[in-house]
DNA sequence: CAGTTTATATCATTCACGGGTATATCTGTT
DNA sequence: AACAGATATACCCGTGAATGATATAAACTG
């Protein structure tokens, strides 16, 4: 039985899930709007209470990336701010993948502490709650 | 419900947050009792729901790490089963961090939910500077 | 005992990641 | 205007986790 109440993603982008750590943190800090590389970079840090460090080199290279997977996108909303700055924003396919990772980082998250609190003696099989 | 109180866990373990998949999901199962290689393999594919399939050379290279680092112990348990098989259980250490990974995890995934409900729109940066 | 499944092992390759560094642009101060 | 320091992007290159493929052998099935 299918548990994705989102519509099905294209075969080549569910394969990427579980997301990288880089992939995912980027993603999610642009799932509250579009934000440019060094914005990307202290968010990641804020969201994971520091235990995931990005340097810019893993920070560019999975922009690119994602640029080519067509998850992101670069935009240019010419402001007038700092021309340096590049924008990016989720593309479409780019949120329905986040869900969906972030869906399974849930359910996984919810068994994993059912099996926790229950101590490692029980070898009872896994069945569906 | 808390799981743990005391993470405190060494800080070269610490850096192991976030997991790999591989390393999450073998600890993940044998956080339910001890198992052998084989077995992890088999409930990989269930608790991923197939999400995450994971081949000989990866579970094996993962394990060896795993005992490597403290995390995992092999353990002679010869109730006259099957001679090939060896069996693994998480340390102390082991589950103590697949705890802090699981916590990790929850918080994430509260936090993700709460920004894509939210939709892309809101154009503000996060109380910048 | 043949044939299949179970179980572990290893090689060679790929590719994400990260440290370090370089370069360009903006901002604030005097 | 000149300078310092922060902001922002870019890239080289080494490391090592993950993977596909393949090998080997022990255990069951009939």
């Amino acid at each position: 039985m299918k548990i994705s109440t989102s519509p099905s993603l294209p075969e080549d982008v569910e394969r990427l899930i579980p997301l990288t750590p880089a992939v995912f943190y980027v993603m999610l800090a642009l799932s509250s709007g579009p934000k440019h590389g060094y914005a990307i970079m202290q968010e990641t840090g804020i969201l994971s209470e520091s235990s995931f460090k990005m340097g810019p080199a893993t920070l560019y290279s999975t922009i690119q990336r994602l640029v080519g997977l067509d998850l992101i996108n670069e935009i240019n909303d010419d402001t007038g701010e700092d021309s340096r700055r590049r924008y990016y924003e989720l593309t479409h396919t780019g949120r329905q993948l986040l869900e969906a990772e972030v869906k399974r980082m849930s359910t996984i998250a919810r068994r994993a502490i059912a099996r926790l609190v229950q101590g490692p003696s029980r070898h009872r099989p896994v069945t569906e709650s």
